[in-house]
DNA sequence: TCAATACTTGGCAATTTCGCCAAGTAAAGC
DNA sequence: GCTTTACTTGGCGAAATTGCCAAGTATTGA
């Protein structure tokens, strides 16, 4: 019972680091390799103590790790299995309601479960 | 390059759509077949046009479906491989920094890509 | 030791989200 | 038609999030 939402918010902690177009920008970027901040802030085009708190955020929610080397901060993806969530929210048609109730075990997505 | 960003804010809506512990609840619950309002209002023990709320931001993304039978109202999710992505999301440690640097490009997670 | 670079942190105003109450709508039963 | 049930919608104050600027810290190089 308690434990069900403790699960929830645990869960909601993560998916909030995540729920942000330049964090996502962020994770896609990070998918191919460690960047350092400055290359992130290139990427998200916002001020540098923007992206210094987005990757704060992620940080702590797990998400992200990070080391110093010389001057330079590089922030690297903890889980990729990330990639594998956003094709299925990709798969979510920005259409509301299509038709394709019968098989609603399966849905639109393109993942195995 | 606007076309990363589009994406990046598309994604975004619909993990925003995602990001509350009652939303979760509600995702979790509709995991096993559908659900009226009523019963996911007792699950998330809010009031029931708060309830209601969530369930209109996660229909409007795309992750849920309605549909009205008699006095009822029951939703059902459009989209399985939310489970997968729970599972990657519980496999990120709460303890921050843990010594797993070296085979980053797999990390603690458990589904595979 | 002094300056430059690459960040992080504090603070604050603007915007967004949250959750309740009250009021509105729609189907069912009498 | 009237009432009840099961929602949805409007509105509003409280709380959280966002992004900039300014200031602080740490490492490097001269």
């Amino acid at each position: 019972m308690t434990t069900l939402l403790n699960t929830a918010q645990r869960r909601a902690a993560v998916i909030k680091a995540l729920a942000h177009p330049s964090r996502l920008l962020i994770a896609d970027a990070l998918q191919h390799g460690e960047r350092c901040v400055c290359d992130l802030r290139e990427l998200v085009g916002a001020d540098l103590s923007t992206v210094s708190k987005h990757l704060t955020v992620m940080r702590q929610a797990g998400l992200l790790e990070m080391e110093k080397r010389g001057l330079n901060v590089y922030y690297r993806l903890r889980c990729p299995c990330l990639m594998s969530f956003f094709e299925c929210v990709d798969s979510l048609a920005p259409k509301r309601e299509k038709r394709e109730r019968r098989n609603s075990s399966t849905g639109s997505c393109k993942l195995r479960i």
